[in-house]
DNA sequence: ACCAATACTAAGTAATACTTAGAGGTGGGG
DNA sequence: CCCCACCTCTAAGTATTACTTAGTATTGGT
């Protein structure tokens, strides 16, 4: 499965929506939504980068967290994207001083 | 510019590659290295996810990074990429408790 | 077992990326 | 200024990939 597929299963899993409604909330036609979203899933096909923001959007996900291949990446990026702008401030600042210490 | 096309840009920049370089020292054919490059800089076309891949490893950035619409986040998967996994560990349970606690 | 919902697949068509061949732009040396 | 070397960009044709259609499986509930 590629690295789209396995976090959009993840996040769909997630949020509890069907690959059929998750294709239609994030634009795709009712005709061939069902084909799609099974394609990308199983990593047949791979979704463009607009169609993967959308669904990003509507998995309350970064789009980044779709593209993520490390799960420990995958799950930063995760609790990252809900915090205030204070918040995300603190934390860049404590990764860059960590980052530096060494 | 795309997204790709403008991390990619500013990762090589920062690394100090030319486009070409950066594209063979990704295993891209030196007969059309110069136009893939090219157009994938300037969002004329999108690389695949296994190119991006490859890229992200010449450059020395998570492959996430290459898709970071946001430049917070983009900063973030910068420092966080370099760290030990004991660091990566602390900066997740820092970030998960600062989620929580709202 | 049955039905409904969900997920999957093959094959043809449409869209996108890759290749080729070259043109434009930039900076240093003579 | 002119030339050269290097880097970047572009158009158009070819090759590859995604999308659509028309279904067939699978899963979960009663």
């Amino acid at each position: 499965m590629s690295v789209i597929g396995k976090r959009l299963k993840e996040a769909r899993s997630r949020v509890g929506l069907s690959q059929e409604r998750l294709g239609i909330l994030a634009g795709i036609d009712e005709m061939s939504v069902s084909a799609r979203m099974s394609q990308y899933e199983r990593g047949v096909h791979t979704p463009g980068y607009p169609l993967v923001e959308r669904f990003a959007e509507v998995l309350e996900v970064p789009v980044e967290y779709l593209y993520a291949k490390d799960d420990d990446t995958a799950e930063l990026l995760l609790y990252f994207h809900r915090l205030s702008a204070d918040n995300k401030a603190r934390v860049i600042e404590m990764t860059k001083n960590m980052d530096l210490e060494r």
